[in-house]
DNA sequence: GGACTTGATGGTAGCGCTACCATTTTTCCT
DNA sequence: AGGAAAAATGGTAGCGCTACCATCAAGTCC
């Protein structure tokens, strides 16, 4: 009588079926594999052997099942389009790709419903970590988040409490930089345009806000906002809104560089010129802002040091030396270029 | 004595607790859960009300190891910082987001080697649908995905062979029709100008190549590529290359828009007219395109839209009615703006 | 009215792996 | 050398779910 060879197992070869082959016994093989330290050379080599020669590829989710603990990262961003996420997502795949951990992505779409919804489907899995953009998470996602069971890392903001631990720099202390930056190059009607007014985004509006009200220049017709999400064409639009209610603006501060990037091709269309008549600094420096003519002073952010920063961070949680430092400031810089060189 | 309540699982509820609370079998509440359709509704009631009572959330492990069969779209995309591929994933979210179906994605890095690998990881996790960007799989890679068990969308291109299913256009068109676009509009000496020269990078080339070839037009120091990865500055390079090879160019076909915002920003730079010295199109049209300053052909192409239909596909195939038409041509659409408008 | 579908439900036996504990072997003391 | 501790290995029993088959009640047909 032949081995029944498993009706529904599609035929892949087994641990058993390694351990066979070894002459060992099962356990000895998932040791083997996942901590080589623990079993003798000897062995070692010949399960090794075994594995090759069978083409032996572990069953995540027998593993899942059996450990209560799946091999997955979750990673919850709020946009998959929006440059500075894909960022922080290269980051966090090119630190994991040589690792066994796969990666469950998710897009709240900056919702924090959609936020919760998501979690609440992540956690079943009982993922090695969990890494989420922002810091200001519903109190029902914080608590998903606290009774994960699993290391959290909070990125690209840092604030004084954390879930667990966090990657990020202060939009705040950004904010006011640029804006500061304007107001010393010789701005006064400095206008700040943005779109799609996240916790982040309120965040370098204060920070504005702040350097503005220090200087005395602050006005509340200088703030141009609109929830729709960014785009360079609403750029363009939001600066030629800006420009009707306040004409005699000079500077502009815009939430990123996408607005900035629409606001310098209405300077272009409009004749107007900058730095000398408008000067404009944009957030986060992408690649083009040094490309673009005039070039674009911006606050460059570290999107991909954050994803793999926050990487390293969870791993080290994982295999049990969490950081002894859990809220990590990785700072910006201010480039200045030829936008605001007056 | 209590309840052992399992030493490991941290006391989640599982079925058994469901189908106890609703005084029935473990394996209807299986079925109500999967096909409400196959059990009475009376009890289909009451196990609702259980699930809802308990917040018992089904795991995705023990499933997939049950049933053989995970409910995971494996998705492989060469770049995440693209902004094309960025589209093509958004589509997919968006598409998946209310279905029981989570997505798995890798990040290929162009590289076959990187997507046999990839794809290696992802077959024993025997997921429900494979998406890969791409018709160029290496003959390892395909033997993966023809083996893998399961609906399969390669996606961005159209060809003759699928390995089950396509969704995409085609690039050789593309480029052809940008081409053709420049010579109708009086420009000669037309350039082409590409950084990653991926399969689909070649393609368009090719179209080029065929437009100025009937044209009579080609000439092989017109073309300037490289194998470095995009960027808008690389654009800008890249162009004052080719102007320093050939300084009587008068016209450019860019790989994609990065490309030529890259041109467009030397042409400022520089002084050079546009559209009236030199000519500029680029290709995929993001946003920025319309808005820049002079605004800038480009061929416009379904991104979005592939990611959506990619999945629609995948599901009906799942499903059982595998569409009729096994490739779907979603065309792109030539946007005639200033900076050809000589 | 009896044999025969059909539909709803349940019991049993795994899926492939690892936690837990037991056992054996080696190493290291004094 | 004797004993204890440490290291290496294995057996058993699930993890939570679903495939498969069995059961039973309610039609269906002539």
């Amino acid at each position: 009588m032949i081995k029944p060879r498993s009706r529904r197992g599609g035929g892949r070869p087994t641990i058993a079926d390694v351990a066979r082959k070894a002459g060992v016994g099962a356990i000895t093989v998932s040791r083997a594999l996942r901590d080589p330290g623990r079993v003798s050379d000897e062995l070692r080599r010949q399960i090794e052997a075994a594995v090759d020669e069978l083409g032996y590829v572990p069953d995540p989710n027998a593993r899942a099942l059996a450990s209560a603990r799946a091999e997955v990262f979750g990673v919850l961003v709020p946009s998959l389009t929006n440059n500075v996420f894909a960022e922080v997502l290269r980051g966090i795949y090119d630190s994991l790709s040589d690792s066994p951990f796969r990666i469950q992505l998710g897009n709240t779409h900056y919702s924090g419903l959609e936020e919760e919804r998501l979690l609440q489907v992540f956690a079943p899995q009982r993922p090695a970590a969990l890494i989420v953009a922002g810091i200001d998470q519903t109190p029902t996602s914080r608590k998903l988040l606290e009774n994960a069971g699993c290391p959290v890392v909070q990125v690209m903001e840092t604030g004084s409490d954390p879930v667990d631990m966090m990657v990020g720099f202060s939009h705040l202390d950004g904010g006011r930089t640029a804006t500061e930056h304007l107001i010393e190059a010789g701005y006064r009607r400095i206008g700040f345009i943005g779109a799609r007014m996240d916790p982040r985004s309120q965040r370098r509006l204060a920070g504005y806000r702040a350097a503005m009200d220090k200087a005395g220049l602050f006005d509340p017709r200088l703030v141009t906002t609109t929830p729709v999400l960014s785009s360079v064409s609403l750029g363009r639009e939001l600066f030629r809104d800006a420009l009707a209610k306040m004409p005699t603006l000079d500077g502009v501060f815009c939430n990123n560089d996408d607005i900035a990037l629409g606001v310098l091709f209405e300077c272009h269309r409009a004749s107007i010129d900058v730095p000398k008549t408008i000067g404009i600094v944009g957030f986060n420096d992408l690649d083009m802002m040094q490309v673009a003519f005039p070039s674009v002073t911006s606050i460059r952010t570290p999107r991909y040091e954050i994803g793999r920063r926050a990487v390293a961070m969870a791993l080290a949680a994982i295999t049990g030396d969490r950081p002894e430092q859990r809220v990590v400031d990785l700072g910006f810089e201010l480039k200045r270029r030829e936008s605001t060189a007056r």
